[in-house]
DNA sequence: TTAATTTATTGAACTAGTTCAATATTTTTT
DNA sequence: AAAAAATATTGAACTAGTTCAATAAATTAA
């Protein structure tokens, strides 16, 4: 594990993203989390649980999905360096979670809970407006989630993917591409057949 | 029209049900703004456009609705009383929105402007919050549309919406329903067939 | 280092959903 | 009330994507 501090850094670079924080208030901001690991193939968060910590993501790699009827996996997102996770619903209403988040490789967090993250947003109010700007920002790339799975064949979804997220697009394996893009892993393989022979 | 006042009641109710407002701060609220109609067929946004409002929905219909790479409509979401209509991304950044939103119905609206609302979040602290919390509803609202979207076919979609949404739905036409659940009209009428046999 | 397990590829048969074209029905306009 | 326009239904041929089963390749565990 790196030093705490070099973590840190990277959350205050994420939030200077969004709001414009003094240095004594940065400091306080990061102080309400706390860092962990969770090493591969372990959960941040399962199916039925509440979940308890917002999380910054400083290293490593997680797959957010959930399990239909058939016990099918969909994977709704992944989440990487500078990334943040947590199922917002079952954290802001203390409802089970539908979710699972798991580990993809060793990885670490900075987390915060319930009580700690409203307590900020009493004594730092600009953070209200943070996390305001991260949810909308959530919600557009969901609306244009929702649209390209909509309105694009999923070799269309595939390429797009691999150009938008090339770093880790990499480190996936084809099952959890294709239960990301919504598609069998048996057609992903053959649309890469077909990529491949046109080139 | 109705009167404006029974029309800011309806937008005091819908934002009590998130934060709590004393009655001179509601006033202050709903002072900020502005009543509006938009008549059937008529547009609240277009392509290419800014969105410079946000809107509160008082009477009416509405779609909002893209047009993918064939010209093709693809609806993500209608919008009836007591639900918020705009572009966010564009509202947010005022960047040319991609979308349009046109009144199914003749309608009302309730709208506010950047600046104003700027000033609101200022003046009231807790509007911050109000805007946060409301973003965090869309946020699970599209998670679980897309959710569905990927995981499930498209009769169970039919259905669901169906009784998700009664009272919408029967203000639809199968056309408009179609390009909300992502298939062609005339697969839509074929459900439709299937499920007036079975019963 | 081998054995065991997971992941990837391929083909064949299938199903959900599309596209196009023709006809019927409903709604809107005049 | 008639004409015009938009919406809905149906069938036939098609395509995108699934499912199942067998085999190969790559990773992980012993």
């Amino acid at each position: 594990m790196r030093k705490p501090n070099t973590m840190t850094e990277l959350l205050k670079q994420n939030i200077a993203k969004h709001i414009l924080l003094s240095e004594s208030e940065l400091g306080k901001f990061v102080e309400s989390f706390k860092l962990i690991t969770i090493k591969k193939k372990q959960f941040y968060l399962q199916e039925g649980e509440v979940c308890k910590y917002e999380g910054f993501v400083t290293h490593g790699l997680f797959k957010i999905y959930y399990l239909d009827d058939k016990g099918f996996e969909n994977i709704l997102n992944f989440a990487t360096n500078d990334w943040w996770i947590g199922d917002i619903d079952s954290f802001t209403n203390e409802t089970p979670s539908q979710l699972f988040i798991e580990a993809l490789e060793d990885s670490e967090l900075l987390i915060i809970n319930k009580l700690d993250k409203e307590k900020l947003y009493e004594e730092l109010p600009k953070v209200e407006k943070l996390f305001r700007i991260m949810g909308q920002k959530s919600i557009v790339a969901l609306q244009r989630r929702l649209i390209d799975n909509i309105s694009k064949t999923a070799d269309h979804r595939y390429i797009d993917f691999m150009e938008k997220y090339p770093k880790i697009f990499q480190r996936l394996t084809n099952l959890q591409i294709a239960a990301y893009l919504g598609i069998s892993h048996e057609f992903l393989s053959k649309i890469r057949k077909k990529i491949a022979l046109k080139k």
